[in-house]
RNA sequence: GCGCGGUUAGCUCAGUUGGUAGAGCAACCCGUUUACACCGGGAAGGUCAGGGGUUCGAGUCCCUUACCGCGCACCA
């Protein structure tokens, strides 16, 4: 008997061993796998890439959680006999990582335009490999099974060549264009944003009503109405009847007298307000659109600072936050101000990572044409590439709802601005000599060419993820072998940034699905039900602390257990202390079944009486229908059932009667029979989900006839255990 | 405003072709049985949010209401 057994179970000295024999075995690699016969080299394969974390710090619990869902779902298919692959990564997360930095030297008093952008860069780079190397080793204390030696980063130099790729042959399908459009712009990050990036935070502001001519028009901008000469309204609003669409009116306005343009449109909601409004086309995406559709003039009244333009006259140059109450002031020392609502709640976009107060500006910026009409994908549009697997089944989501999610976004999509005015991150492959033009994966040869001084917005890269990992546009075999990814595991706050984006890419790149099947894990939170996060201010958990405390399998079970695809998980310590109990009875029950078999030598012909048969039988069931269950993804169910197996029946019934029949001396042998090879099979069967307690205890069993191939055997290849297997 | 979830034992949550309600934890009673007190045995606990419908039969399907959560859009 091992002497460890005579000690309860002990994670903390065991779990860093274990991965490290693991690690060493080299099984991670599917190659390997194959190569040592565990695998063979035409077996159906499962593959999966991590979904790479930010390097912008630590390992959450969410990343708890999607490691543990994802070594579940690796371990078992491994365990099959599968060509198994989990490819993991990094993300560089563009405009995350730069702000954060940002932010650290602002502290020491440092501005980045005072490094330049090199210098910058390095300092970026510099923080992106810590975190890094925290990253690589928090995954692995978490058992993770990833194939390190594939290991990619998105802005590294392959994902880089993917990347001008990919820009080069959506640039050459017309898909990717410059142009002046509407973007939002925030002025604290100087860069612009997608649609996707905004976060709209609700806010008590002064809504203004003001006296234009005739007529009242309301407002929450002030600072926006310098420029505002037209005035709209519904053409079927009876009470603007004797007004005409064109109609010329005289005014007094901000700084003295004007003409305004009466503009009918049926974008007017009669019911708000006044029914009445002035538009500014240059900073708001609903007034463009109506000066789009009347031709109407458009006037930049705020630079990208957030500063007025000559067009404020007396205000020129101030910001506009200084500004809007003098205007206000001026407005009614000319009598032209109505009323002050001071209740007034509206929504107002922020930048998700800069937290500044987006202004909407048009903007010369890159953008990818979802509509566009592809001759090589059977003009079929990037929508349309990105609607129809989804729709005909080759994608399937889970939970299922999500696909209605899904589908109503792409609908409702617009052309994607990719550009951004941030130096981290891949530059754009565009070069500008004149009036001249060059898009190519290389810069051109001649003198004179200056290269775009953007670069993308960091979910284009991203998008490449399933493929760019595997070599493409190389024609490698792992892509022939591991595209498309079986499951993409992930969060369901990623659907629109991520999930979308890389059907998108796979689709019109490689010209098939990028994985079969996305399983959408929840949001976990703490138990009282809060969102876990540093920035609300609230304690977030950390997984090691966790880990440090009852061991990695005992998170572990807590994270599965109870938690079903798409719905949120609450961590709660006391279910965690539950399991980390079931991993010591294993433990211990496992002890007891050594000392009954130290001395059986006659497994061979040992024969199960009729009540350890049907025991048999009925382990034998559950492994059939849990078999069946890992195969559509339930993990909660699958551990449950394992868990009160191993407790109740193996536990509680069958060691109970073979300490009878063992002491009496009756039907021993079956009893003892029947004792390993449960145990063995439970061994197996809940090594997914408990992998270093059931590694550690499958190293003290006896290579036997009872089905351990060796002393030094590796219970992470063994065979699941199957009776349709 | 449109859409999507949720509402099941005190708490956290499972419950997939509709067929007599489940687990873990907590609480209760009994038990120091030689793997384990990080234990064992036992009992208790629910008109499955409310209402209506389909069905021989509904937690499960349909309609509806309420409350909670989330997403999207609008906000002059």
């Amino acid at each position: 008997m091992n002497e460890k057994f005579l000690k309860p179970y002990d994670p903390k000295n065991t779990e860093e061993r274990i991965y490290k024999l693991w690690e060493e075995s080299g099984f991670f690699n599917p190659d390997v796998c194959i190569e040592k016969g565990i695998a063979k080299a035409d077996a159906e394969h499962f593959s999966i890439v991590l979904p790479p974390p930010n390097v912008t710090g630590n390992l959450h619990t969410g990343h708890a959680l999607m490691l543990v869902i994802e070594d579940i779902m690796v371990r078992y298919a491994r365990m099959q006999g599968k060509k198994t692959l989990w490819l993991p990564g990094t993300d560089h997360a563009a405009i995350a990582t730069q702000s954060k930095v940002e932010k650290m030297l602002e502290k020491d008093g440092v501005r980045k335009n005072d490094l330049g952008r090199e210098e910058f860069l390095k300092r970026v780079e510099q923080f992106a490999n810590e975190s890094h190397d925290t990253i690589v080793n928090q995954a692995k204390k978490m058992g993770a099974t990833l194939d390190w030696s594939r290991e990619a980063f998105t802005l590294d130099e392959d994902r880089n060549i993917a990347v001008r790729t990919a820009f080069k042959e959506m640039y050459d399908d017309g898909l990717i264009y410059r142009g002046h459009r509407m973007v939002n712009w925030d002025p604290k990050g100087q860069t612009v944003i997608s649609d996707d990036e905004l976060v709209y935070e609700e806010r008590k502001s002064k809504f203004y009503t003001f006296r234009y001519g005739p007529f009242e028009i309301s407002t929450v901008r002030p600072e926006t109405k310098f420029g505002d000469k037209y005035v709209v309204m519904h053409p079927k609003d009876k009470r603007y009847a004797e007004y005409t669409d064109g109609q010329k009116i005289k005014l007094e306005w901000i700084n003295g007298p004007i003409e305004a343009t009466i503009v009918k449109d049926e974008a007017i909601d009669m019911e708000f307000g006044t029914g009445v409004m002035t538009i500014t086309p240059w900073h708001s995406s609903i007034d463009f659109e109506i000066a789009e559709r009347h031709k109407l003039d458009k006037e930049q009244i705020i630079d990208k600072y957030g500063k007025l333009l000559p067009i404020a006259g007396e205000f020129n140059g101030m910001k506009i936050t200084d500004a809007r109450e003098k205007i206000v002031e001026k407005l009614k020392d000319k009598g032209l101000l109505v009323s002050v609502d001071e209740n007034y709640i509206n929504r107002v976009a922020t930048a998700e990572r800069t937290s500044g107060m987006i202004e909407p500006q048009i903007m010369l910026q890159w953008f990818v044409d979802v509509n566009k009409k592809i001759a090589r994908r059977e003009n079929k549009s990037l929508k349309e590439l990105m609607l129809e697997p989804v729709r005909e089944g080759k994608i399937k989501i889970m939970p299922i709802h999500f696909e209605k999610v899904y589908f109503n976004w792409i609908e409702n999509l617009r052309d994607w601005c990719i550009s951004r005015q941030i130096w981290y991150g891949h530059r754009i492959p565009v070069w500008y000599k004149n009036d001249e033009i060059y898009c190519e994966t290389e810069a051109p040869k001649e003198d004179g060419w200056i290269q775009d001084e953007d670069t993308l917005d960091t979910w284009f890269s991203s998008g490449l993820w399933t493929f760019s990992t595997l070599g493409w546009p190389k024609k490698t075999d792992d892509l022939k072998n591991y595209h498309p990814t079986t499951i993409l595991e992930t969060g369901h706050d990623l659907i629109f940034f991520w999930v979308a984006r890389m059907i998108l890419m796979s689709q019109y790149l490689v010209g098939e699905v990028p994985f079969k099947n996305v399983y959408f894990h929840g949001m976990v939170r703490t138990s009282d039900g809060k969102k876990m996060s540093k920035s609300l201010g609230n304690k977030a958990v950390d997984p090691l602390d966790i880990i440090a405390k009852y061991g990695n399998d005992a998170l572990r079970m807590a994270m599965i257990i109870g938690n079903t695809p798409g719905n949120d998980l609450k961590l709660n310590e006391n279910d965690i202390r539950g399991y980390a109990k079931f991993t010591n009875k294993i433990w211990n029950a496992s002890r007891f079944v050594l000392e009954q078999i130290k001395d059986f030598d006659s497994l061979q012909t040992a024969t199960l009486d009729e009540e350890d048969q049907k025991n048999t039988e009925e382990l034998n069931k559950l492994l059939e229908e849990t078999t069946k269950e890992m195969n559509e993804y339930r993990f909660s169910l699958v551990a449950e059932k394992l868990y009160h197996y191993f407790w109740h029946t193996f536990a509680d019934v069958v060691i109970e009667r073979s300490k009878k029949k063992i002491l009496e001396n009756k039907n021993a042998d079956s009893a003892r029979m029947l004792l390993i090879t449960q145990l063995m099979t439970l061994l197996k069967a809940l090594h997914p989900f408990i992998p270093f307690v059931t590694e550690e205890i499958w190293s003290m069993l006896p290579a036997s006839s009872a089905g351990k191939p060796n002393d030094k055997s590796l219970l992470m290849v063994e065979k699941w255990p199957s009776v349709s297997n």
